[in-house]
DNA sequence: CGTACTATTGACCTAAATCAAAACGCGTGG
DNA sequence: CCACGCGTTTTGATTTAGGTCAATAGTACG
């Protein structure tokens, strides 16, 4: 629908990936002269809060974060995981309807929103965005609605996993090459509980279970080695 | 964030809001010379099916249609209820995400993305249009996430229930006016079931529930008279 | 009126939530 | 290097909201 093939914003200022320092600035084409201003964040840092007014885009650079909102009773449901390449800050009224907070340490490249509206560039690149969250949304919104804690657990590891599971799904690679991938998931049980919309203790059981099933070995807390790829792809309900 | 004040794109092409007829085309400014060509879909008809090549967008003149996704298993999942005003056909890849149906009658006008992609100002719309669904996208998955029965049943009835319940919420007038109203859901038990996450026994029990409280009555089956709105308000999570 | 959905209600079951305790990590300071 | 303490995770026992299965009751339509 749309033809552009960047993938990040901030590469419109550069021809090479932006990479961390503030050197290489070559105000190019129709890109427009944004400050390049960097923004750092710790894990659990709140970069802004439900309500707030909404005057900025971020693209984040390096880390993971997450959206979320609250009910007023402390319930809390993830609504978004955005890595590195993601957008966010977009607001149809004049304020944000989710926190953003940092998941892990995090580098975020800002942009004035006034930028982005005067470049169509940028609004082209945004709209590809929006568009491809709106999609993992449908599909995240399935996830809650209809499938069961094993399969929500297993379609988050999966989601962890580049090029598997999805459309454009490598398979097991045929010769029974290994099918084999260590995953950071950069969130605690309670955040991923938070996001798959169950408790902490499913979702420790489902891993404990996948476990024992010799599909995964858990390495670190927050670091899964998955042994079996299409063993965990077969369990998210999609096959 | 953006400063269009537009509330239906297929206003773009004349002064007056659209309303049925072919006549007024002036082939107007910046929007573009679109065909105006218009569709009709009786209720449910598939306007396409998830999968399918994504070419054109529509604008819902008038009726009720949904974008669902089905798993392997007939599991079915409604992501999103459109009605008068928004758009669908949005895709980031080529294909279709969602299949999309119409629940009732319904007129549609159809726009090449060709026309879109040229006209800035179509552009501009359709970016809102996205950021706005995102947002009822993100309240929705709390929904589905977070909450009960009881409460998913009563967001929806006050989802049909204009300036309630939400941000610009009005209150519940305060002298002791009627604070009532008739909403046509334009769905089956099995639709909003499969909107809400749930079972369709839950939820008619909980449309039960509601009635033997006094807070609505049922008059046709698709058409409930809520007769204490902001009594259904309190039970929504949210208060 | 009869046929055929669609919705409601009831009885029962189960997946996941809740409550509670134990085990594991991990950083701090001796 | 080890002991301590705190937060997180895991595991276990129990409860419960909502699902499933089955029968009945409406409602709509020719």
């Amino acid at each position: 629908m749309v033809s552009a093939t960047l993938t990040k914003l901030s590469d419109l200022d550069g021809q090479a990936p932006f990479n961390g320092c503030q050197e290489n600035f070559k105000q190019p084409e129709a890109a427009g002269k944004h400050l390049g201003r960097k923004q750092r964040l710790s894990a659990h840092d709140v970069l802004f809060y439900e309500g707030d007014k909404a005057e900025r885009l971020y693209e984040v650079v390096r880390g993971v974060m997450m959206l979320y909102k609250l009910l007023p009773d402390g319930r809390r449901q993830v609504v978004y995981i955005l890595r590195e390449g993601d957008m966010l800050g977009f607001s149809n009224r004049d304020f944000f309807d989710c926190t953003a907070e940092a998941l892990t340490e995090v580098e975020l490249q800002v942009f004035e929103s006034r930028e982005i509206s005067t470049s169509p560039m940028m609004q082209h690149y945004v709209n590809r965005c929006l568009l491809s969250q709106m999609e993992i949304l449908h599909e995240h919104t399935v996830l809650l609605g209809r499938k069961s804690a094993l399969e929500r657990v297993s379609t988050f590891l999966m989601s962890l996993v580049p090029n598997r599971g999805g459309h454009g799904c490598s398979g097991p690679n045929e010769e029974g090459r290994p099918d084999t991938k260590t995953v950071a998931l950069s969130m605690t049980r309670q955040e991923i509980a938070d996001y798959l919309g169950l408790t902490i203790e499913t979702v420790s059981r489902v891993i404990s279970q996948l476990k024992r099933r010799g599909l995964i070995k858990v390495e670190k807390q927050d670091s899964i080695h998955i042994t079996n790829i299409c063993g965990i792809c077969q369990l998210t309900g999609m096959h």
